[in-house]
DNA sequence: TAAAGTTTGTACCGTCTAGTACAAAAAGTC
DNA sequence: GACTTTTTGTACTAGACGGTACAAACTTTA
């Protein structure tokens, strides 16, 4: 039975699909070694593709590492727009994205893996990406809103800065990741179980509460 | 005129000079550029010694590394020590000593790196170290103290956990100087000069202070 | 002062690593 | 179908890097 069966073409060439799998193995190389510490011959051998297609769709090393804070970044930005915060009252609405960013953080530990990276290395990436700065601009603009409506219905107090409350928020969101491993390796708390991280959320959505409607003056 | 000076000779053996000179060069090192970022090389060039002496004391770079994190934690738990916090009353103290926290790290950026790179390690090495342990010990108990004197004032709030308060004021006093180069980059802001960083510390303080004052079921 | 132990310097090595030369198959274009 | 462009694979290299062999100088000890 001479049946030589042709092997399936499939999809003989699918560039994006490399370039995805590329930036997916690699993004998860430099989350977990580290700019200097990842392999290019680790990444390569985990891609379906050769080394030799990475310094083709990438150029060097460094261009690869570039890719993947992008990716990261623009991945982040996705997400957070799918947050409509529009239709809630000013403190519920921040009550929401202070809970969502904290639960984001969580879920996306590679991408808090890269953005520290990015700050051992100064930003020195970051600095040169415009696609970056746009995500962030947006994260602005929605507390800038929550903020006017807060103040104009007199739940918040004056004189906030949304940079400054983006900040406020993100060290608390942050640093919950970031700072696990030695956090957990120091004290053998609860505060990294399931139990544990439930309130330290819900106790990081209450400090933001309370600082933004805290009235000078009115306390003590 | 033969009077061929014989050359001074000095405090010609010196280890533990030298040990020290090799620690501060190489805890420098490894802030700047991480632990597989570092090099052996440049780190002896920059030493008195040469890097014979380097792996005659230290056995190898990962000894070395953890030699300069071990430093790094004991000269922060020297700092520290000298806070005296018992003669105030709660919430002052808690104020000073968050304050406190928040200067020292921004003083020693240094050492939050080598802390950032021991998390990107996932604190693999830190786990190791029981001199390391202890420091955060002493922090714990201060905290304590603290709380259990607020609490029986009642200026705090029930249920108050000591760790998890030291989580708080760390990742405020942290994230400010980790996130400093991505913030720097992702927002032209003035939350990094002079002025923003006061801002930023009184309003840590004031945070902080506010959580714990928060009687449940007073606000609303 | 002789022997033993400690501290430093030089030159080198084996391995690893980012990056490339070279080649060629596949796809697109006219 | 001839020609151009895109995509992939293999084998290799130049250099960097962590670590060491070997030796020598100095200090201590007896």
């Amino acid at each position: 039975m001479e049946l030589e069966e042709k092997p399936i073409k499939a999809v003989k060439r699918d560039p994006k699909g490399v370039r995805r799998n590329i930036l997916r193995v690699s993004s998860k190389e430099f989350a977990e070694y580290g700019l200097s510490g990842a392999r290019v011959n680790e990444i390569a051998a985990l891609t379906k593709a050769s080394k030799r297609m990475i310094y083709y769709y990438y150029g060097d090393k460094e261009g690869l590492y570039k890719a993947c804070l992008e990716a990261a970044y623009s991945h982040v930005r996705a997400g957070e727009e799918k947050l409509d915060l529009g239709g809630l009252e000013p403190d519920k609405a921040l009550a929401k994205l202070v809970g969502f960013t904290f639960d984001h953080h969580r879920k996306n530990p590679d991408f808090i893996r890269l953005v520290m990276i990015e700050n051992i290395h100064k930003a020195a990436f970051l600095k040169g990406s415009e696609i970056i700065r746009s995500v962030n601009a947006a994260a602005i603009k929605n507390l800038t809103d929550i903020i006017i409506r807060g103040q104009s219905s007199g739940v918040f107090r004056d004189k906030l800065d949304p940079v400054e409350l983006h900040w406020q928020i993100s060290a608390l969101s942050f640093f919950n990741v970031s700072n696990k491993p030695t956090f957990s390796a120091l004290f053998d708390s609860e505060l990294y179980s399931d139990e544990g991280q439930r309130t330290l959320r819900d106790h990081a959505v209450e400090m933001i509460l309370l600082y933004v409607s805290h009235k000078q003056g009115t306390q003590k």
